[in-house]
DNA sequence: TTGACATATGCCGATATCGGCATATATTTA
DNA sequence: TAAATATATGCCGATATCGGCATATGTCAA
């Protein structure tokens, strides 16, 4: 067994050095063609549509056939669900009172339930 | 050949489902015990503490001993990293005209040189 | 010092994934 | 129809990682 759950999701799917490479072409160019992508980014064809296979299985890309080529473009909805999980965290670092806060968390919880200052 | 530059980064450690659950109970808990961890989770001990172990490697925790104890606590930083990312593609979700704005990119990179419109 | 407790580490088998190569499939052009 | 182009897929060996178990290491208490 490698990855518990296989690449199933977003988190294992860019896990991987070429498919956020992948990502961040398409985030900038648009619409790309897998041999856009193959002369972009130098890699292998058959490893660059494997690569978008996975993407592809997980939501973060979608094709379109036009012709003889495909046409991928990013899907952001789904990174948006990694953004999601991250935005949970955002407040641990925005205010950058590390120690001093995390302690102060601490000693609040021990004590009452006075929630912590948040900033929206 | 699993991954290709094993789990020696952010995105590899937060890929790893055991990994996300120490994650986000180290961010509301505060500092926890290995004991604890493994309290709260239901894992085996071993595992937690390879989680862990993974998890110090790339920064997401730090550790502090205090007598047989072993302190974890979350190191937002690292978080951060993921979050800068992420955040280069925010506004491509972030207004939703999904659809109809990507096929206008399409359109307009078909026709001519206009840039697309670009809401920072 | 001995034993209990907390945590880390080493070894194991199973397996998923990667990268590379060859080839199949589909589509356009001649 | 045949060649050429674009992309996907299948097979391969190598290997990293996971989970489980046993055990080593370190620390406190009696």
């Amino acid at each position: 067994m490698a990855r518990s759950a296989a690449a199933a999701d977003v988190f294992n799917a860019i896990a991987e050095p070429p498919r956020r490479a992948i990502i961040d072409l398409l985030a900038r160019k648009g619409v790309l063609t897998v041999g856009a992508i193959v002369a972009a980014l130098g890699l292998p064809q058959p490893s660059v549509s494997k690569h978008l296979g996975v993407l592809r299985e997980v939501g973060l890309v979608a094709v379109e056939r036009q012709g003889q080529h495909r046409l991928y473009r990013l899907r952001p909805e789904e990174l948006k669900t990694m953004h999601d999980w991250l935005i949970a965290y955002e407040h641990l670092w925005t205010h950058q009172l590390d120690r001093v806060k995390q302690r102060a968390e601490r000693l609040q919880r021990e004590s009452e339930g006075r929630r912590p200052t948040r900033y929206l």
